[in-house]
RNA sequence: GGCCCGUUGGUCAAGGGGUUAAGACAUCUCCCUUUCACGGAGGAAUCACGAGUUCGAAUCUCGUACGGGCUACCA
């Protein structure tokens, strides 16, 4: 296979989803195994839903998870422009093209009359009318009118649209890389628009005329578009192109938790997980959605998430990196089913990630983590205490809570748990223990544990106990690393000094 | 309603005529750990249904059911 080119189309209207990335991944390694380009296009079609900056956002995200495009609007390329809305031209003389080769016709119904037509032909069977074959010689297009009337329309400037005219009886079939071969009839599609009234093309048309002029060789999107795939066939078929056609591969869709329904921003925010890469504000509304970015994913780990959600490649190996998958990959055994999401399965993948990152590669992370909670690092320490804990963060935000005791005194204690242990007897041990550490040499977790296991022997008090309340005192609550190296690695002084804290707190 | 796509434990899934039907997440039990985790051992849990083909069907065929997608001058 030579000269591969995929290409991701975004609209420019929002957040990037999990599907986006996803078809966003699969082109990318296909594009990689065949030494291809992977192209980004945005599809800026529609004015009225464009959104300020949702461009720059979509290529932060693409930063972010290491899968910048070969070409796009930002980093150019030999096809440019990529933006739809700077092609206009394109499109139109492709448009009238069709309509010249009686592929395609204006059409001048308003708004009106399309409502009217939809609530008029409106029955049980057929609740929701189409643009088709067997009503279009009802309504006002050129198919209709004369040459003359619709030149008349036309330059009195009468708003239309080009339609496609689909044949009434034929059967229109393609090979997909997933699903093998499928088939339609095109009487059971409509009348697409291809150019709208405001000059614009509509997806249908500009995906034709971009995959064509930027020589896209393989189209992956969702599954969603399959029923518009014979549409799209036909006009490749019409403007001559066939032979250029790229491969087809749709993919399955990413469902809600419970199955019913493409997965939204909505059951994210339902359900408390995100489906956008990253932080979105809406500037409409000043909405804030929170992204796996900012939840604390690794992007390595979102990846391989998203990577496996849809495809296996036979093997009981889930963890990959994005090398092996470029190795292993096969957009041949991609699932034909969607599959639902499950955010505890996208939290054990960041987990196995953080688990196996070294120190180093999760250092800024951690840090900057750190930063936003206002708390200060040194880097020394900050890597010592990532491999301590390690191991028990799931989230990168994790770290902060599972270690920030190790730069910070704890604020508040557990009070009433440790009222519960606490006695005479044990203040004295603790006062006691004080002195000791005090004059110890060596300063390591088990010269501290075996002076602390002696006086408990001496002062006749369970260890147990007393390794409780250590605890407190040095983190503040019920979890973290074994106390005695969190004493090692917080030193000395500070050892002491948190004692003496909780220990004046309960006297 | 029509058309298209799909269906293996709660979830992700391997397996594509003969298997004790892998593995992972979640869940439960136990071990390890004087915390929380990690780790280890084990348990419970699946071929949507009905016909057909076949000596034999999760696997092939056909129906049915269920789920999803599309049915816009949105993508």
């Amino acid at each position: 296979m030579k000269n591969v080119r995929l290409r991701f189309a975004p609209s420019p209207t929002g957040g990037l989803h999990l599907g986006g990335v996803r078809t966003v991944l699969y082109n990318y390694l296909f594009a990689r195994q065949h030494g291809g380009k992977f192209i980004l296009r945005i599809e800026d079609t529609d004015q009225n839903r464009y959104v300020d900056g949702a461009e720059k956002y979509i290529f932060d995200c693409l930063r972010w998870v290491g899968l910048e495009p070969d070409e796009s609007p930002i980093a150019g390329g030999p096809y440019a422009p990529y933006r739809q809305s700077e092609r206009k031209a394109f499109y139109q003389q492709y448009a009238l093209q069709l309509v010249e080769q009686g592929n395609a016709y204006y059409a001048f119904d308003t708004p009106e009359d399309l409502e009217k037509m939809r609530s008029s032909f409106k029955s049980e069977q057929n609740p929701s009318p189409q643009y088709d074959g067997k009503i279009r010689m009802k309504m006002n297009n050129s198919l209709v009118l004369s040459s003359a009337e619709t030149q008349a329309l036309l330059s009195e400037g009468t708003p239309y649209v080009i339609r496609i005219r689909m044949p009434v009886d034929e059967e229109v079939h393609f090979t997909d890389m997933i699903r093998g071969e499928v088939s339609f009839q095109t009487a059971q599609s409509d009348d697409k628009v291809l150019l709208k009234a405001d000059g614009m093309p509509t997806y249908h048309l500009a995906v034709v005329v971009d995959d064509y002029l930027m020589k896209i060789s393989h189209a992956f999107r969702g599954e969603e578009w399959l029923p518009s795939a014979p549409a799209h066939i036909l006009l490749w078929k019409y403007l001559g192109w066939e032979k250029e056609m790229p491969m087809w591969a749709h993919l399955p869709l990413i469902l809600k938790p419970d199955g019913h329904g493409k997965l939204s921003k909505r059951d994210g925010d339902k359900l408390g997980f995100p489906v956008f890469a990253m932080n979105w504000t809406d500037p409409k509304s000043g909405e804030l959605t929170e992204g796996f970015k900012e939840r604390g994913f690794l992007p390595e780990a979102f990846l391989n998430m998203l990577a496996v959600l849809g495809w296996n490649d036979g093997t009981e190996q889930e963890l990959y990196s994005i090398d092996q998958l470029v190795d292993k990959f096969s957009i041949e055994r991609v699932h034909k089913g969607g599959a639902k999401f499950d955010f505890e399965k996208a939290k054990w993948f960041n987990h196995e990630w953080i688990k196996r990152s070294t120190a180093e590669r999760l250092l800024p992370d951690v840090k900057a983590q750190f930063h936003s909670a206002g708390i200060q690092t040194t880097d020394d320490k900050l890597l010592n205490v990532i491999a301590m804990v390690r191991d028990r963060c799931t989230l990168l935000s994790d770290f902060v809570t599972q270690s920030s005791f190790f730069f910070v005194t704890p604020a508040s204690y557990d009070t009433d748990a440790v009222k519960q242990k606490w006695d005479a007897a044990k203040a004295e041990y603790f006062k006691g223990l004080s002195g000791q550490l005090q004059n110890l040499h060596h300063w390591d977790a088990s010269t501290i544990e075996t002076g602390f296991k002696e006086l408990a022997t001496t002062k006749n008090i369970k260890a147990g106990e007393l390794l409780f309340l250590f605890r407190m005192m040095l983190v503040g609550g019920k979890f973290g690393p074994p106390v005695f190296d969190i004493a090692a690695v917080l030193g000395k002084q500070e050892t002491i000094t948190r004692i003496s804290k909780l220990h004046s707190l309960m006297s």
